[in-house]
DNA sequence: GATTCGAAAATTGTCGACAATCTTGCTTGT
DNA sequence: ACAAGCAAGATTGTCGACAATTTTCGAATC
């Protein structure tokens, strides 16, 4: 009896064929959230999206619930399903977090990382850099994230990876439908320059400062989107 | 068996009267966890629970995908539910996002924290010590997680708190079983005097110290005992 | 015309059922 | 007796159904 760990329910915007019916169901809402089908404060109804998928009420209501557990959902006892709709101060409390628990991986990060991980992380950007020219956004977005993770999973705290997934989850489900953030597509990629330098230099010191003022930048530039959008 | 139809007070997951039946299995089930009746890496079936519970596994199912999102219980596709074994390892993951999270909040907390909220925390402690003297650990340990949670909560981000509730719902569950983890009882309550006086003096550093200290205590203390259980 | 009230329609929480799959325990062959 | 194989039993994933509740929408009232 092993335990077959395959890649949990990783599937974060690829509809990947898992075998269970409600986990797809759930990719396909978190799409839908993604590309503003379904909008914030929206209700989902289990029996309509069981309708419209041709499937029972019972996946759907399973894959409702896990989305729950991840925050891009939340549920009125007796009364349904419904997009949650962040606003400026919470997204202000995510970012805040998420700035905790990167500043603490990516310390630890500096004394676990090896040469072959800096080429990684270091390819990672220039891939980023490489999007940026070519107008792809949300691949670049994507990679972005990717980034950031491989910080975290270097810093060895499989918890606090979890964590940071979560968190990734719902920054993208609340900031996709802002459109652009950043105003150059270019400033995003360019902007992991003073991390690589740190990593390079692996100054535990130097890359918390950076990536502080790295996450302070993007949190300022979604707030003030956010409170602009409507408050 | 689960024999117990009384609220019996322990509020550790419904916020109002037990109004859902999914939650209220998830209830049982958790203190079924809290107390020994399920043990790690045991089995739960959820038609063997339905049954014992006289209710229909639609709820069940519910309960323990939920009691999933919180980390207590792991699902193997196609195979059923089980109580989640932590390890050791898992142990020390789950500290240090702890110690990385609190600390976060309690430097904020210094700074937001007024005069009644300061009285507050202190007779805390000094309810905790009063149960030492009475020898009602389990009380006194509830009381610890309050105290810790009220400085997370003076630190104003309502999502760390979140994250700071799974977390102690998972150490509960994971250590209940461990039995004592001090040595002496009052142990613990004494513990957070350093703490007491850090916030007193209203200096953030020397709380982030003091609370440092105080967190690798505990966590030394728990992750020596689970390796020293089973490893 | 706006507001309140009430019946119809839709939706949720819960239930029992069924096929596919996993587990268990017995049979069988050597 | 022991291991492999097979059949019976139990369990999971999914489905359709029903009562209770919520929402909708039109009617009656002021």
């Amino acid at each position: 009896m092993m335990d077959d760990d395959q890649p949990r329910g990783r599937a974060l915007f690829s509809e990947l064929e898992n075998t269970d019916l409600a986990s797809r169901i759930a990719d396909q809402v978190v799409m839908a959230i993604g590309d503003g089908r379904l909008r914030p404060g929206e209700k989902v109804g289990e029996a309509r999206l069981a309708r419209e998928l041709g499937t029972s009420r019972a996946p759907v209501r399973e894959a409702l619930r896990l989305l729950e557990s991840q925050g891009l959902i939340v549920t009125h006892p007796r009364r349904g399903f419904f997009v949650h709709a962040y606003d400026a101060n919470e997204l202000d409390d995510i970012y805040d977090l998420r700035e905790c628990l990167e500043l603490h991986a990516a310390s630890a990060a500096v004394a676990r990382m090896t040469d072959a991980d800096f080429d990684r992380l270091s390819a990672q950007v220039d891939l980023m850099k490489r999007l940026s020219h070519d107008g792809q956004l949300d691949e670049q977005v994507e990679q972005d994230y990717a980034f950031h993770r491989m910080l975290c999973v270097l810093g060895g705290n499989m918890r606090i990876v979890r964590t940071f997934d979560q968190i990734a989850l719902q920054l993208r489900a609340g900031i996709v439908l802002l459109g652009r953030v950043y105003d150059d597509p270019r400033e995003l990629a360019l902007s992991h320059d003073p991390l690589i330098d740190a990593l390079r230099a692996r100054d535990a010191g130097q890359l918390r400062e950076a990536l502080r003022e790295h996450l302070e930048d993007a949190r300022i530039h979604v707030v003030q989107l956010y409170r602009g959008a409507d408050g």
